[in-house]
DNA sequence: ACCTATTATGCTCACCATGAGCATTTATGA
DNA sequence: TCATAAATGCTCATGGTGAGCATAATAGGT
């Protein structure tokens, strides 16, 4: 059975663009309309593949040279279909890294990239504990388990809000599903498409809210960078050429949104081979001098290499 | 900039499953025109989304209840337009794992599952190095390497094949990268599109073709499935209710394609707390009894959780 | 010229996961 | 009864990882 060929339907595809850089040690985002839309557009025929087409259309949309791409997911949900005409929406999402320069013009930040904890406060631990985890969504998720009359629903509401929520076991890579899980519980309603964004009627929406399912889309693509840093050199094509070691784990807590150890931090990547030093040295932030580094390209074929979970044998 | 509703474009999209069961010790995936295609159809937009639309139409079709589904990838290479009509396709490609049973009626094998290894013969190191691999992938690898006039592009040419080919570090995780290598390298041109499969006087080509891009796509998800077993207790879907730690270990080793240490796999397998005895034992093959185990569905939630290779540093 | 605060850097230690292999148990079949 | 086969139990060496002590090299104040 080839492709089908018959029966052309009124379906859209469009782009959806996660841009990730490093602005002031904070993961900033590229945005539109106030921050509330992903950079987003029409599928345009006639590129070779999906990926050459949207770096084009990013680079001559937003003029930020892009460097990592990584598809991220398809949705093609109904609701989104809602949001517009009638017309079926089949969105497919790209992850984007690029580099920015640390505030550029007259001190002010320029207007699209917004910080991604502005839309997920709950995911930066960098500073202990985040505030708006106790103050806001605990208490509103403890409200929704009680709110389940039937006793086992309730306890699986209380087990899934355990798992991904339990301050001793937090896991930083499970953005995505924490968000699913408060998308479910009501408390981040914007992403049912329709509803206004601001409105102040709105019941206790907790973060910043975005048009249509693009908080979804900034949820997967934080998620996946989060998960891939653990086994992939993608931190360096978010820093500048050189950088201190001290600067590097900066960018990585930013990512990953918890403190690191920072002398095992150094070990980890020296004797990983990732970087050599440039023989300089940088006095910016008081303290004694650290050396500068630069990251290694040519590593970037070698480490095709990953770590394995199973019980190998060699010898048969 | 809200999605684009305007100009509607002759845009075809289409399903694609690799459906994957384990008959016979053997990994298998489902597939059609005598294991030329796999699994696939026009995506009809009357589902609420795409996994749940996937999922009906592979049992409709198929008879085959499904377990685990996870979306692949989504390709829209130019390539495949000019396969068809001049329309342009775009396919969305999921994973499927099904239970099976194995061999069913009078000992024939039913005709739509194929080893996934007739694909991919280089990939089973179950009995040490595959004859494939020294007798064909390498001497041909090797001239293409040497094909290159231009030094710098043999150096490359070379690195990669390195990399992605030497026996000495092996890894089953790149079973795409792999087969993209030997797709540059001509090896397998049927992934072109216009090539009549069987045609005698195609050059070499290693393991059996598919049409379009569909090894491609398999090779897409083989290399997910293998990477996931790793850190998801996914292998269990393929298992029949009870089985014995040797059966579990003969299937992870057929998707994996190696051979695993047996007193460490189990070790892994019970400090990890993936099953439980049923306390019955099975005397299948020859040698001490097994006892019979079944996985615990309950850890399917509990293990949200993963590890993490980043220095974590609590205190602060 | 000291003293202190601050960051960078070097090093040690305990613990655990993992690769490897020896030894024992319990079945079948010659 | 003995050989063979598979399951199961256990030990050991090694390396990665979390944690923390100690030292080095700056700036700024007194």
């Amino acid at each position: 059975m080839p492709p089908a060929a018959n029966r052309p339907r009124p379906i859209a595809i469009e782009l959806n663009a996660v841009l990730v850089a490093l602005i002031d040690e904070e993961p900033q985002v590229l945005t539109l309309e106030e921050g509330a839309l992903l950079p987003s557009g029409p599928f345009e025929g006639d590129h070779p593949t999906l990926q050459t087409g949207l770096r084009a259309w990013v680079e001559r949309h937003t003029h930020h040279p892009l460097g990592y791409v990584e598809q991220l997911y398809t949705f093609a949900d109904r609701s989104r279909a809602a949001a517009t005409s009638g017309r079926r929406i089949v969105s497919i999402s790209y992850l984007g890294l690029t580099r920015e320069l640390t505030r550029e013009g007259a001190g002010g930040r320029e207007p699209g990239w917004q910080s991604w904890y502005r839309y997920f406060p709950w995911e930066d631990w960098r500073g202990g504990t985040p505030a708006s985890l106790a103050r806001q969504v605990m208490p509103r998720l403890r409200r929704w388990i009680d709110a389940a009359t039937n006793p086992a629903v309730r306890r699986s509401r209380r087990q899934r809000v355990e798992i991904n929520f339990a301050e001793a076991s937090w896991n930083e890579d499970l953005v995505l599903q924490r968000y699913e899980l408060l998308y479910e519980a009501g408390l981040v309603p914007e992403a049912g498409g329709r509803r206004p964004v601001a409105d102040p009627l709105a019941p206790a929406v907790i973060g910043a809210p975005m048009h249509y399912d693009h908080r979804r889309i900034l949820a997967t693509g934080i998620a996946r960078l989060r998960a891939k840093i653990k086994y992939r050199p993608v931190v360096f094509e978010l820093m500048p050429p050189d950088f201190t070691l001290g600067q590097l784990q900066l960018a990585v807590e930013a990512l990953a949104g918890r403190p690191l150890h920072k002398q095992n931090f150094r070990r980890l990547i020296d004797q990983q081979g990732l970087v050599e030093e440039t023989g300089a040295v940088s006095a910016e932030t008081g303290g004694r001098p650290a050396k500068l580094y630069r990251f290694r390209r040519e590593i970037l074929l070698e480490r095709a290499v990953a770590g394995t979970k199973l019980p190998l044998s060699r010898t048969s």
